[in-house]
DNA sequence: GTCGTTACGCTAACGCCGATACGTTACTGG
DNA sequence: CCAGTAACGTATCGGCGTTAGCGTAACGAC
């Protein structure tokens, strides 16, 4: 179905041309779909358990039908496209979160919805947490021009913005202690993102069961930032 | 001083060998002196900013000046001597610990000071910490044939070791509510990970002042761990 | 139509990497 | 003195990321 133009020399199989299948073209502006199907690609290679190390050059453009210099049209280099692919499996992480906390009326529950679905959603992608958040952040655009995070800037930093909203709500509320919310927002983050990391991370480490540490890491966070009363 | 034994060829420069410098032969027994020096090759290597890439096999090689098939008479492959680096480094963790934690009479207070020093450890090797607790654990042998953390195995694990003392002495006294001790140490563990790795990981996230963090993040979970009363 | 222009993909090749097979040297114990 | 072996070098392999440069198909303008 590909060669349909040249049927001049098609008869001619007595070159025995094994025929590199030479992918069809694409046309004018649909270089992009190509962009998406390299990341599909990448993205199977990486959490069909080789780890970021299957994700080679060849290996990707192998699996996609094209040769290996061809990705440099769409990526810069390697690093590059390692990052789309996280960064889009982290696009989601967002909308994962306020679904979790959706509709749920005391925001100390939500808080502890957020984090168990925070838990969740890393262990769910380990090999995207590892590369985002474990590993260099290759300059990840978290803050805007403020210092602060930037939710146009990235996913990841819409949902410390809505985190932060939480805790303030919590203050305002009266179940959390009046500390400067943005630093218990971050002890917060940082809290969950241990948990997260260290099970990910140090997996022949004997954790107790994961429930379990959610639980008690929640448990103590919580009861620490309650009020005094 | 190193061609003592061979004045017999030296004069015969005829054949202009530029001569790779070829380094002095060990003795018998003294390949692990070797071995010793690769390891500090490595160590400068990984510690220079360069970062895990920069340890690269000839790179190790051609600083102790040897060629690079010569590691492999020592180690295994270059996963192994980046490991035994991190180790060698990470065997002043728990006497470390120890230090900090000496001659504090309150075992909260203990708590609180080994903590602060483990942040203060990783910090000060973030190298080392990243490739043993923040990437693929290489079967890091952290837990003895009983499931719990075996300290012969490993120096980590006889700081967790301690950790897990500690806390079974504060709730002697009384400072410490009376949780499960080995999901106490777990989630200590996990939290101040959460904070060193966070720091180290996500090097461009505007995270509060490192002080701050830290007390906060200290602060609530030993408030939460605290006793009801 | 045809003619630049541009997007798209390929061929060839470079330099570096980790790793292996095998030869060579120098010490040591009998 | 000689076999054995630890210590190290030579030559080489296949794979990697990346670049330079070339064909060619699709489009807009005239």
């Amino acid at each position: 179905m590909t060669a349909d133009a040249s049927a001049e020399s098609t008869t001619a199989e007595s070159t025995a041309a094994p025929s590199p299948p030479r992918r069809t073209r694409r046309r004018r502006g649909e270089g992009v779909l190509l962009r998406e199907e390299i990341l599909d690609a990448a993205d199977r290679l990486l959490f069909a358990g080789g780890g970021p190390s299957a994700v080679t050059i060849r290996a990707v453009s192998g699996a996609v039908g094209v040769t290996a210099p061809t990705l440099y049209r769409h990526f810069t280099d390697r690093d590059e496209l390692l990052y789309q692919v996280c960064a889009r499996r982290f696009a989601a992480l967002d909308a994962h979160l306020e679904a979790a906390a959706a509709g749920v009326a005391d925001p100390a529950d939500e808080l502890c919805r957020r984090g168990k679905a925070y838990i969740e959603f890393g262990l769910a992608n380990p090999e995207a947490y590892k590369l985002l958040f474990m590993e260099d952040d290759h300059g990840l655009p978290w803050e805007g021009s403020d210092g602060w995070p930037d939710d146009k800037a990235d996913p990841g930093a819409s949902a410390f913005g809505h985190l932060l909203d939480n805790v303030v709500r919590a203050q305002a509320a009266g179940v959390l202690r009046d500390d400067d919310p943005y630093v218990v927002a971050c002890t917060l983050f940082a809290s969950l993102h241990g948990v997260t990391s260290a099970v990910i991370g140090m997996e022949h480490f004997p954790w107790p069961p994961l429930d379990t540490m959610v639980d008690h890491v929640l448990g103590a966070l919580m009861r620490g930032l309650a009020p005094a009363d």
